[in-house]
DNA sequence: CTGTATTGTCATTAT
DNA sequence: TCATAATGACAATAC
């Protein structure tokens, strides 16, 4: 391994730049560039050249290893590849029992080497293009021997996660489905694996930093991966952070894997995507205890539109604190939703991520005492045109592949202030987004996100200033009792400000959205108006027609009379009477005159 | 790259 | 007078 090690990466920097990036992959679960594509282009590109090689590489060793598939067991039904007996017996009894997917070419095997290079065929399956460059730092460090075993064994295996195996069968080949990333959280749950992963970061400042997720560092409170400031904040945002990340960039990798053309054989099957399954479960399977913590229960309320979230329960107790990752929107949304807007329209939840939304505006909180929050408000509003950046300093960590400091992750167990609160409420906004965008289908997944994240601001804003309520609460709540919520929280100046703030933005959100559904249905009612007037308009004209044409012909009539009659009239001499020089005419009461025209002068007139 | 649509926000006005 | 709703205007962003 160390060999082909020294073939894949030519210089340490190319090292350096896989471990980040192997970092990287590892808080986000492979799903690196839907975080940031612009700023990970270089390292795309680098990507790239180290993924084509190792794809080369790796297909010649998947040929020298058909020469081991004799040791495997074809099942017929399954169509899996079962290691005979003898070989794998210590691998299956870890983990369950192995299962290679036939179409990815992994098999089981004893040897350790060929296994672990199936895994990282896997993961450069998995991930073609962008994800590759895991795989390369994986190579070089010693191979584990249950580490391609666990990529390969069945979802259904019990040994980890029995919760997230509803689905239960085994996808087919090149398919992603919840089973895979279940296989995947598995794998990366491995001891071998994180040792796998660690071991080229000899620096031990970056190396012990990055734990995966579900390993027994993560409970470690000190556990520098993810910066924690606050006593309280620390468990829970260590806790759940994590795994729910990691479950989201799964999620997110998937849909950039269908998107990528290279991957033609690989078919996302959206519903298995469903958040609720993924994340939960997985929360579920690996914290327990973090249910409770704030990116949960926001990923458990936003999901409620999925539909499955009601099957995992609540495992804590829910505290306005940890609401904060409800995130406004969603609730917000929803509520807005009830009243009278469309489902997916949201309101806000929309979703790219616009870090920066912020209106320059800069409230009254934030001054004095809050520096802190300050300085995040500056961090939001100053960079209004970057959300990118926005993101990479605010999920610098987890989200920022590019940008990842590991002064950062180091700072961060120490317990600066700063950071500590940042990273927590970063985290939640990003998981709020992130399960705001699991029910939702890909093809909205930006917009979704956008709109988590525009909301999570003042959430965010909400959490660097610890107010005790959910921006939802804020929002939502009737005057009465948000004023009574307010008056049983001492809360300071600028903390009742952004509270206000809060609820007027929140407010004015909805009262837009309404006026301008409003504005478009006025819209649409004019239009309608405009037709039908324009139809009435025309009925008119035509009736119009028709009486003129009616008229004309009465007035014809009344002078062909009349004329008939005039020449009835005979005078003593039985003369009749010239029509240029008489008129008939009526008097009020109804007798008729025979009247000499004047002449010249009026003849016209009583003629006609 | 430009134009358009969407959305959030602020300021102002109306209720 | 205050809270809220309504709305015009602006900015950011996505497409």
């Amino acid at each position: 391994m160390m060999m082909e090690m020294e073939v894949m990466h030519s210089s340490q920097q190319d090292m350096d730049l896989i471990d980040i990036l192997w970092k990287q992959d590892i808080d986000l679960g492979a799903r690196r560039e839907v975080f940031d594509y612009n700023h990970r282009q270089k390292e795309h590109e680098l990507q790239r050249q180290r993924e084509l090689e190792e794809e080369k590489r790796l297909h010649l060793l998947r040929e020298q290893e058909k020469a081991l598939l004799a040791q495997l067991q074809l099942d017929e039904e399954t169509g899996e590849y079962i290691p005979r007996p003898p070989t794998s017996a210590p691998l299956q009894t870890a983990v369950s029992p192995l299962e290679v997917t036939q179409n990815v070419g992994f098999r089981q095997e004893s040897d350790e080497a060929m296994s672990f290079d199936e895994c990282l065929l896997l993961l450069a399956e998995t991930f073609p293009i962008t994800e590759s460059e895991n795989t390369p730092v994986c190579l070089e460090t010693p191979a584990s021997s249950s580490i391609s075993s666990n990529m390969m064994m069945s979802p259904e295996q019990p040994a980890v996660s029995p919760a997230s195996l509803s689905s239960g069968q085994l996808p087919p080949p090149q398919r992603i489905s919840p089973d895979f990333e279940q296989a995947w959280m598995e794998l990366l749950s491995l001891p071998e694996l994180q040792q796998c992963l660690n071991m080229p970061m000899e620096d031990t400042s970056e190396t012990t930093t990055y734990p995966l997720p579900n390993s027994p560092e993560v409970q470690n409170p000190n556990f520098p991966f993810y910066p924690m400031t606050s006593v309280t904040d620390e468990k829970t945002n260590c806790l759940n952070v994590g795994p729910v990340e990691f479950i989201n960039a799964f999620e997110g990798s998937v849909p950039s894997m269908a998107r990528s053309e290279d991957i033609g054989q690989m078919k996302v099957e959206a519903p298995h995507l469903n958040s609720s399954y993924s994340a939960d479960s997985f929360c579920d399977v690996f914290y327990p205890n973090a249910m409770m913590d704030e990116s949960s229960a926001h990923h458990r309320l936003e999901g409620n539109e999925s539909a499955n979230l009601s099957d995992v329960p609540i495992k804590a107790p829910f505290t306005p604190m940890d609401a904060y990752s409800l995130s406004p929107g969603d609730g917000f949304d929803r509520g807005k939703q009830s009243l009278s807007e469309v489902p997916d329209s949201d309101s806000g939840i929309s979703s790219n991520a616009s870090p920066n939304a912020s209106s320059p505006q800069k409230s009254v909180y934030g001054s004095g005492s809050f520096s802190y929050s300050d300085s995040e408000m500056d961090e939001f509003d100053q960079n209004p045109g970057s959300a990118e950046s926005d993101y990479s300093e605010m999920f610098s960590i987890n989200f920022q592949p590019d940008d990842l400091d590991p002064a950062l992750c180091l700072s961060a167990p120490t317990g600066q202030p700063h950071e500590q609160v940042k990273k927590p409420k970063q985290h939640s906004v990003e998981l709020a987004e992130e399960s705001g965008h699991d029910d939702a289908p890909f093809t909205k997944d930006k917009q979704k996100r956008r709109s988590d994240v525009r909301l999570s601001r003042d959430e965010q804003r909400a959490k660097a200033l610890k107010i005790p309520f959910t921006v939802d609460m804020i929002i939502n709540l009737p005057v009465d009792d948000f004023n009574e919520m307010m008056s049983k929280q001492q809360l300071n100046e600028a903390q009742l400000a952004l509270v206000r703030d809060i609820r007027r933005r929140g407010k004015n959100k909805v009262a837009a959205q309404n006026c301008r559904k409003r504005k478009m249905e006025n819209i649409v009612g004019l239009e309608n108006d405009l037709d039908s007037l324009k139809e009435e308009k025309d009925r008119l004209l035509s009736e119009k027609r028709e009486y003129m044409t009616s008229l004309k012909d009465t007035k014809r009539q009344l002078n062909s009379l009349y004329l008939e009659v005039f020449g009835l009239l005979r005078d003593e001499k039985g003369n009749s009477y010239s029509p240029s020089d008489y008129s008939l005419q009526q008097s009020t009461d109804g007798s008729i005159f025979l009247v000499p025209r004047i002449k010249k002068t009026y003849k016209s007139e009583d003629v006609h």
